[in-house]
Order: C-alpha cells, then structure tokens, then sequence
DNA sequence: GCCGTTTTCGGCCCGACTGTTTTCAGTCG
C-alpha cells in the first residue's frame, strides 16, 4: 500500500487549484479543487481507506473527476495528472505564494516576464527596478514586496492558541473598554477554537469607527499597520501576530459575527440557504433577491437568530467547519457540547517526582481551587530517563503518600495513584502488570521510536490498548504543532481497538498536542470510544490547559457523556478500573 | 469541476483595501 496520508490528498487537491491558478484556467474549476481538498480534510472518517476502495461517491463536494484523481492517488500513490502540471513550473516558484500581496496573477506575471521563479530572485529584482516597471505593478508594490519578504523570513503566519489567547483577550478587553464600543468580539478561527489560527480577528459595533480605528492601531503592542480604511483596518502585533478589526453598525453586528467566525466553507452554506428561501445573506444583512420574496425577519440582534431565520437550531462556532452541522442544525440533531463546568476531574499530570514542576500537595490543592473534586497524578515511568521517570520503588512510594493525602482530602476530593507508563517498540510496557494493578489507572503513552513505519507503530499501541491495565491512550499521535508531525499511526484501527477493549482515549489539552485531534472525535464517538481531557500538566498552572483540551472537545462534537472526566468523583473510580474486569476481545 | 424543491445546463459569495489605473485589477478573507 502506498506510504500517503489524508495529508497527501489534501495537499494534492490544493496544488493542483494553484497550478490551473498560474494557468488562468476557469476560476470556478479552481474553486472545485479547494472545496475538494476542504471537503477531504474535514470529512469525518477513514477518508483515505474509502478513497484508495473507490467509495467516495455521494460526498460533497467530490465529483466524478475528484474521486477518480483521489482514487488514482490514495490506491497508487501517484497522481499523473498532477505531475504534468508540475512538470510546467519550477517548484521553488510556489514559495512565492508565502509573500502577502502575491496571488496567482501576479506570480504567473513575474514568471512570464522577468523569469522570477523564487523568493530570492523576486528580492532582486525589487531591489534592482525591473519589478517596479512590470505592467500592473510599480514602485509602491516592489517596496512592499520587499517588506513583505522580510516580514516572511521574520515572523511565523501560524501560531499556536496559546501562543495568541493572551493578546486576543487583551486586546479584546481593551477594544470593550473604549467608550465609543457597544458590542466588541473575537471571530474568525480564534472563536472556532481551531488548534492554530493564522491571525486574529475583532469586530466591534459602533457608532463612531474612526475613533475605535483610532484607538486599535496606537498601543504599544502594535508593530505596524498593514493596512487601514474606514471599516477594516490590520495590524501586526511584535510578536508577528496579524490582527484585523472590522467596525460595523449594532444592526450589522450579529451578521458580522456569524460572517467574520466562518468557516468559509460553513457561510458558503449558509448563504446558499438563505438564497433558497429568497434572501442573500452577507455580512451586513438578509436582502431580498426579489420583490416577491418574503420579507427576512426584522430586529436580529443574536447569531441565534440569524440561524433560526434559516430553519436551524443554534450552531456553536466550534461547529462551523462546514462538516454537516447544517444539517443536523437542520434535523435538531446538534450535540449539546460539553461545558468547562461539566468537567469534574482530569487524569495525566505530573509532579517534582519525575518533571513535573509541583509536588503532590500543590497539584491537589490547585485542583480544588478549580473546582474539581479528583485528580489523577501520572508521573513517568523510568524508560523515559530524560523525565526523571519512576521506578517501581519511587512508584511504590509515591502510591502510598497519595493514600495518605488521601485520608486527610476525603471525602470531597481525591488524588488517583496512576503512572504514564511507556509504551516501548515492541508495544510491551515499561512496567510489569502486577505493578500496574498496584495503580488506580494507567495512561500509556509512545516517548521513543518515533520512525517506526505505520504498520509498526499501529501494531505497537494495539498491543497497549489491549494490555487490560491500560486504563487510557495517553497523546495518541505524538504530534507537536507548528513542529513535530503525528508519527504515522492508522487511527481507525486505533479506535476499534479502543472500542473493543474498552480503552479509553486522550484528548492531550496541552496546547503543544491537542492529540488527538477534533477531526477523529466524531468518529470515536460513534464507534463508543470515551474521550479523556487531560491537561499533562507540568505545573499548577498548566491544570488551566483544560481550557484548551475543552475547546477541542467541542470542535469533537462531544457532549459531557462522551468524556470520563465529567462523571462525579462517586462513579470514576469504577470507570477507571472497568476494563480490567471486561472479558478479553477474540 | 460541482451541483440540483428555480435542476442535467447554467450558474457558482462578495465586500474592503491598495496600487496603478483614469475606472479597475488583484489580493485577501
């Protein structure tokens, strides 16, 4: 079977819509290929099993030609018809698509005329004048080229949540506090919850936009203005962060909101229901195509609204990714998404006695401070030698001091003795079972080996999730966004064991992992796997990372009853522990 | 290239901003 992934399709689809761009092909074709790759990336499966079984008929989206060039390429690992259209551009010609201000025109323009086929060749010949002289072009977009190349080998355009929650909430607070503000929000990606946004976008009502205009582009945080018109304005943070403000009107708000959060591919469908009931829809307000249309209902002043103007029920932005949450809007069949004040607990964290940075008592007394009533402490187990990880002796030890804790914290809370134990290359664990049995719960997690082919390493946690102690999969795919890839894992098959042997899966909230991702939640869900949210904390403050793990969930469709950590302290405890009393699968 | 309670052909989201134009093209979201 060819070594591709999800990825592979995806990244294939969009190539392809940039290569018939640079070709001045039909725009409307072009858009089929990206809503092909979007439709590829958010469908809520084994897309590629079905791709490489030629099963991808009745997906939307995917057409007679998509599905064959799809079925071409997941069964064969090649796709011909993409390779003569690379064969017509030198490669490196793609990064020029990275530099903001270049689109397909401009691009295709700087090839054809000057032979510029790569970043290094277009900051010559900015340098030089002859991009200046480029019909269509001139000296004002040469410098900006030159500052957007700059910008490009200087800052990130993806950023991690965490690495943007605190400025959005300031800069948020700061635009609610201006006196010219009557209503002010956060949209975009940001509002989805996504894992990585690529910029941050506010929206502020109001009557006098110059004034909140005014006020956006001066903090100290702002590096410089990317640019600034009556209703839209973009700056970048020094931390390379870009941050849009639209100001729009009280009536408009609602509107923008709904427009601004997307997805695009959500609004696309949104807007094509609002047509079919005689009305267009856009940022600003519902307009009757015609005059015999029936009029759109006055005085929205909520999202909701706007929505049930629509025939649906209330979409959560975490669900606006165009992945069938207008039609189950449409069939009053949304999930009622589970709530931080549903979570009641949180497994997998760590203290001083492997590398966490708090001791036991600081890790339980933060917990109650959040509200919970038990916390489970898996410190690791002594492969991971880098983490000062515990052997059965120190394990021993640190089971017996949680007891003892115990006693003094009943009965409204409790510390659950667990361990994070390795799952070695073989698939064994790095302790043995009758030492596993000694714990309340064990999260078994992949820290070495991370090459291993995917047949390997598929084989590998099978055998772990099948081990009877392993209470939960800890960080199912290793991934560290923005710089380490998922080791190649078949995830389905992961889920079916899960679900077979009653092993419950991570939702790792570090926003370093959110492993496993939202995309494979629906699809556990439906197969009855559990979801646990866990922080990894590290530290006191890291237990806050639930926050992050939450968002996540909810973009998972899952409700409170798909997530262990939401059953009270009087129920866990057997749920921890279940599996090893279930009778073995085969 | 996709899609269908305006359907199998003829549509396909569209507004804001910038720069290079002298009325608009390109990019972005």
């Amino acid at each position: 079977m060819p070594d591709i992934s999800r990825e592979t399709l995806i990244d294939a689809l969009e190539r392809i819509a940039t290569l018939l761009e640079l070709k001045g092909e039909n725009p409307f074709k072009i858009r089929a290929y990206r809503s092909g790759a979007e439709a590829v990336r958010t469908f809520p499966g084994d897309f590629l099993e079905l791709a490489r079984n030629q099963q991808l008929d009745g997906i939307k989206g995917i057409g007679d030609a998509l599905r064959d060039k799809l079925h071409t390429l997941a069964s064969t690992g090649t796709l011909p018809f993409l390779d003569q259209l690379q064969a017509e551009f030198p490669p490196s010609l793609f990064d020029l698509f990275d530099i903001a201000g270049l689109g397909p025109k401009k691009v295709a323009a700087l090839y054809r005329d000057l032979a510029i086929s790569s970043i290094p060749d277009l900051q010559r010949a900015c340098q030089n004048g002859t991009v200046a002289e480029l019909p269509g072009f001139g000296p004002k977009t040469a410098a900006k080229l030159l500052d957007a190349i700059q910008a490009h080998a200087t800052y990130a355009d993806t950023f991690r949540l965490d690495q943007v929650a605190p400025a959005a909430r300031e800069i948020l607070d700061f635009l609610r506090d201006h006196p010219a503000t009557s209503r002010a929000e956060i949209a975009g990606s940001f509002r989805r919850g996504k894992e990585t946004v690529h910029d941050l976008d506010f929206l502020v009502a109001t009557p006098h936009p110059q004034a909140i205009t005014a006020a956006f582009i001066s903090p100290p945080w702002v590096a410089s203005v990317i640019a600034s018109g009556p209703t839209k304005t973009s700056v970048r943070l020094h931390s390379g962060v870009q941050c849009d403000l639209r100001t729009v009107t009280n009536a408009e708000f609602p509107f923008a909101l709904a427009y601004f959060t997307g997805s695009k591919e959500h609004n696309i469908q949104l807007r094509a229901r609002a047509l079919k009931r005689g009305w267009t829809l856009n940022e600003y307000r519902f307009t009757p195509t015609s005059p015999e249309a029936p009029p759109p209902p006055p005085d929205l002043f909520e999202e909701a609204q706007i929505h049930r103007a629509l025939g649906l029920d209330f979409i959560d932005p975490a669900l606006r990714e165009g992945a069938g949450e207008i039609e189950a809007a449409e069939a009053h069949t949304l999930p009622r998404l589970i709530e931080l004040e549903n979570l009641r607990g949180t497994f997998h964290n760590h203290t001083t006695a492997s590398d966490g940075h708090a001791s036991l008592r600081e890790m339980a007394e933060a917990a109650q401070e959040l509200g919970l009533q038990y916390l489970g402490i898996a410190d690791h187990s002594h492969s991971s030698v880098q983490a000062n990880g515990l052997d059965a002796t120190r394990l021993r030890h640190q089971i017996a001091e949680i007891r003892a804790l115990n006693a003094e914290f009943a009965p409204h809370f409790q510390l659950f003795a667990g361990s994070e134990v390795d799952i070695l290359k073989d698939g064994s664990l790095d302790f043995p079972d009758d030492l596993l049995a000694e714990l309340d719960y064990v999260v078994a997690s992949v820290h070495s080996s991370f090459t291993l082919n995917e047949a390997a390493m598929t084989a590998r946690i099978l055998r772990a999730i099948e081990n009877p102690y392993v209470t939960i999969l800890g960080h199912p795919t290793g991934r560290l966004l923005l710089k380490r890839e998922a080791y190649p894992l078949h995830i389905p098959t992961i889920l079916d064991a899960c679900a077979a042997n009653g092993t419950i899966i991570e939702l790792n909230a570090n926003p370093h992992r959110l492993d496993l991702d939202w995309r494979w939640w629906r699809l556990a869900k439906e197969k009855g796997v559990t979801c646990a949210i866990n922080p990894d904390a590290h530290t006191v403050h890291g237990l806050q990372d639930l926050w992050y793990g939450l968002k996540i969930a909810r973009k998972g469709w899952l409700t409170r009853r798909d997530v262990l950590n939401c059953l009270p302290l009087s129920q866990v405890t057997d749920a921890l522990t279940r599996k090893r009393h279930l009778p073995r699968p085969h």
